[in-house]
RNA sequence: GGGGUGGUAGUUAAGUCGGUUAUAACGCCGGCCUGUCACGUCGGAGGUCGCGGGUUCGAGUCCCGUCCGCCCCGCCA
């Protein structure tokens, strides 16, 4: 191995260093920071693993000065790995020759580290491209990419399919006016507000489907709790005896994201972030039997709503945890004035619907439920909703040669995360969020 | 769409009853410092007080208008 000639050194990664004590490496990164104690100064250098500190002498920081290069120059160091209890992990790069390989002069817009936990949402948002190398920042799109990878492998394990349905659209999907429009070769078309109708469809291909992958609402909402594109966790499954057996499933896979987040701890050490325990069956109420607990606790009149306020979800989050030590409460049979045509209405009663939300901490995060798969009933529910037949074909052309009982759910990534790390804003959970007024950068 | 609240240095905030040169912390720059890890310490630079108009001898502060953000509700995941 040689510093200089026809030989060039395997780049280290930061994560790699613990393995190469004693040897001579080459590593590259972001300068993170310098501390300088006179004689001596410690340079932490930042890669896309994590970070690494760098031993030196006045000497060795000279490249730096003279390129006049500040926090976030790309640095490349040779340094020679040694063990040391007072070093940060237990070890450092000592001897090293630095190298800048680009000077940044100028100072960050926001400055990264502890400064970081003050600012205001909107100063991180704006300057999002930096702000997010803060390794808090950075340890919530890590964690994300956890949640979908445990999401993902739970349901591959249960024999489900991942699929991809089109963005792209003619018609809305649940219903509603709330969707972005586009031209479409000089015809109308919308963004998909939901993979609803495609997953549907293909449960009568593959009868197990999931999908990770980007939603769009135009909802004139500003709240801590919405986005208006945001990643949605959907999932579809046929041949179900019931709602029952799509919570069944809601649960494992609640299991298997919690799993994945759990392998990565030290992420979820440094953001404070505590993961909830799944119980082994989830807590369940009815959705009057819920209002007429919110209503004997609160005095406020909420039996007869049609639905439940956030105020009263906080309230029934704190109930679970409460009576029934869990983070997740199920809440069942909404009301179908409230719910798409798709749903199944409860046989029992017809003004209530075979669906749930699941809330986790007191936040809507999970919308699930059983459809219906039968074609005359299907038509008749959109007839009802004033919902037009035609651009709904291949949609109806799936019912109309055989599906199965089938349903499922959809959960939010961002609030997930949200909830899970106690961020105060949804928008803190997505890389670069779209809101009402926000569409850059 | 309705209600509430805010805009002061790169960032976060203070600024009293309208009164002299608008403060502080962090960040940035410079000096000192050989085991820091929120390093410490001394000094320095940095401002169209969102914008426009008005009242006043005098406006960050009071009034009117305007722009932008944030929070809550409706709706939703």
């Amino acid at each position: 191995m040689r510093v200089r000639g026809a030989l060039v050194m395997q780049r280290i990664r930061s994560c790699e260093v613990s393995q190469q004590i004693g040897n001579t490496i080459r590593v590259q990164g972001w300068l993170a920071q310098i501390r300088r104690l006179g004689g001596i100064a410690f340079v932490v250098l930042r890669d896309g693993w994590g970070s690494l500190q760098v031993t030196a002498d006045a000497a060795a920081l000279a490249p730096i000065e003279r390129a006049n290069a500040g926090p976030e120059s790309v640095l490349e160091v040779v340094g020679q790995v040694q063990a040391n209890a007072r070093a940060p992990g237990g070890f450092e790069l000592v001897t090293p020759r630095i190298e800048v390989l680009v000077a940044v002069t100028e100072p960050l817009p926001v400055p990264l580290g502890r400064a970081l936990a003050k600012a205001k949402p909107n100063a991180l948002l704006d300057h999002a491209p930096t702000v997010l190398r803060d390794p808090t920042r950075r340890a919530i799109v890590q964690l994300g990419a956890a949640a979908m990878a445990g999401f993902r492998r739970g349901l591959v394990a249960r024999g489900f399919t991942e699929i991809q349905t089109p963005k792209i659209i003619r018609a809305a999907s649940e219903g509603g006016a709330n969707v972005f429009a586009l031209d479409y070769f000089g015809s109308p078309a919308t963004l998909a507000q939901s993979p609803q109708l495609y997953k549907q469809i293909m449960v009568g291909v593959l009868e197990r489907v999931f999908e990770v992958g980007p939603v769009f609402r135009a909802e004139p909402h500003a709240t801590v709790r919405h986005l208006s594109e945001y990643v949605s966790l959907d999932v579809e499954m046929g041949f179900i005896e019931g709602m029952h057996d799509v919570i069944a499933v809601l649960r494992e896979t609640l299991v298997e994201i919690v799993d994945a987040l759990a392998e990565r701890s030290p992420l979820l050490e440094l953001l404070g972030a505590e993961l909830p325990v799944v119980p082994a069956r989830l807590p369940e109420l009815d959705f009057v039997a819920a209002q007429e607990l919110v209503e004997l606790a609160t005095g406020e009149r909420v039996v007869g709503e049609p639905d439940l306020a956030p105020a009263h979800e906080a309230w029934l989050g704190e109930h679970a945890r409460r009576e029934h030590g869990s983070d997740f409460l199920v809440v069942t049979g909404y009301p179908i004035a409230k719910r798409p045509f798709y749903t199944h209405p409860d046989p029992a009663r017809t003004a209530h619907t075979l669906s749930f939300d699941l809330l986790f901490r007191g936040t809507e995060l999970v919308t699930g439920g059983q459809r219906l798969h039968r074609y005359d009933e299907l038509v008749a529910a959109m007839t009802r909703a004033g919902i037009p037949a035609e651009p709904m074909a291949g949609y109806l052309e799936a019912f109309r040669f055989g599906m199965p009982p089938h349903g499922g759910f959809a959960i939010g990534l961002e609030r997930l995360l949200a909830r899970l790390l106690h961020l105060p804003n949804v928008r803190m959970a997505t890389l670069f969020p779209r809101d009402r007024t926000r569409c850059f950068p």
